[in-house]
DNA sequence: CGGCGTCTCATCCTTTTGGACGATGGCGGG
DNA sequence: CCCGCCATCGTCCAAAAGGATGAGACGCCG
């Protein structure tokens, strides 16, 4: 005798993608889509209604980023397996998902077979990284660690603010921004704010669209 | 009596979309997928060898960028048909897609009833852009319209260069770059280097990845 | 031919940035 | 209780960036 499929909940901003994967999966006997969601809000919502025994996921959507929905995930479950499925990879992505709980990273220009056995594999209870990602997180062995005043300044930074008002968005002094600036550089390797914004863009840490 | 299905050339670096796209397409008795790639030259190839009555394009490929492949298509038949089907919508991407001859402009959260509908339109000789984008393009009517030489410095600058740098390596003075900086702020309503990449980006002038 | 835009460069000057010292208070872990 | 990390703020200074203003050369188009 067989046992029931295992129910997958597929979670991505693109229709067109979910319709590509949804097909996938359902190709297979043993795995089955049994919700779809367009966004983190909707993901909770149906990860709430039906328990799936896996959830397929990218970050990136609107109202609620994807890592945040693992989170929340896992915060209901400590056991929820959740693969997160991207375009992207940079280091701080990668290890933001797999440090809220997610089984898997894996990127979208994956082979159909090859995510078929990622999924088999995180229902066994294995983890999966996708190589470019696992490559992407062995040369961060250098990670870089922000401290959360970096954080915000890097972040206003990269919205091309002037020291100036940096200091006065954060109710600091303008001496304490350079502070902060001249660590940011160090952590960077950056030597200058229009070069630290690119390195920073590069490793995920800010974002500018 | 039924005339054969249109051919349609499939172009998507991302092997899970193919599929679905391909899934939607092949689903409609007049359309079918007749060839496939996952970059810019296997889709100039595919297009020497098959002649598709349509093509469905990535921008954002490796080996070769989209807006390229639409040139180079439309060069060897301008009155082929191209459909860029993408995730992104900076008005610069938009324009120089359409500039470089596509018939239509779709985001990849497209419904697929709509895609399928878009690709008839385009069959039928009509063109089609996405809402949003079609708003980007409007609201891009006061379009900046950069020299040359004002990108070459942009892109250095993006690239968190000092303007000696850049000097040296567009083998110009630094007063010459200067100016070059001034034109750039004043065409994108910026008062500093950090600015000006936040805005040059945001409009997909350059890109930081 | 006579603009118009582009590219080039210059000088003068102010503001901003970033580096080099240093220094204080708080807080958590060994 | 001390050490290290974080956050805060100072001064001094040199370099970089940016604004104001002007100008010569070239090519294109009406």
């Amino acid at each position: 005798m067989r046992t029931e499929p295992a129910r997958v909940l597929l979670v991505d901003d693109h229709a067109l993608l979910r319709t590509g994967v949804a097909n996938i999966i359902n190709h297979e006997p043993d795995l089955r889509v049994i919700a779809e969601a367009g966004n983190g809000i909707e993901a909770i919502e149906a990860w709430d209604q039906h328990h799936p025994d896996v959830t397929l996921l990218d970050l990136r959507m609107p109202l609620m980023e994807g890592v945040e929905v693992v989170r929340v995930i896992r915060e209901r479950d400590p056991s929820a397996r959740v693969i997160v499925l991207t375009t992207y990879d940079t280091d701080d992505e990668i290890s933001r998902a797999l440090k809220a709980g997610a089984k898997a990273y894996v990127l979208k220009d994956i082979a159909a077979d090859a995510l078929v056995g990622c999924i088999r594999d995180v229902l066994a209870g294995k983890t999966y990284l996708a190589p470019a990602a696992a490559a992407k997180l062995a040369e961060g062995v250098t990670r870089v660690q922000l401290t959360p005043r970096e954080l915000a300044t890097l972040t206003l930074l990269a919205d091309g603010k002037a020291n100036k008002e940096i200091a006065s968005e954060l109710d600091i002094s303008e001496r304490t921004v350079k502070t902060h600036l001249a660590h940011l550089f160090e952590k960077l390797g950056a030597t200058s704010r229009t070069e630290a914004v690119k390195v920073a863009t590069r490793r995920g840490l800010v974002r500018l669209d």
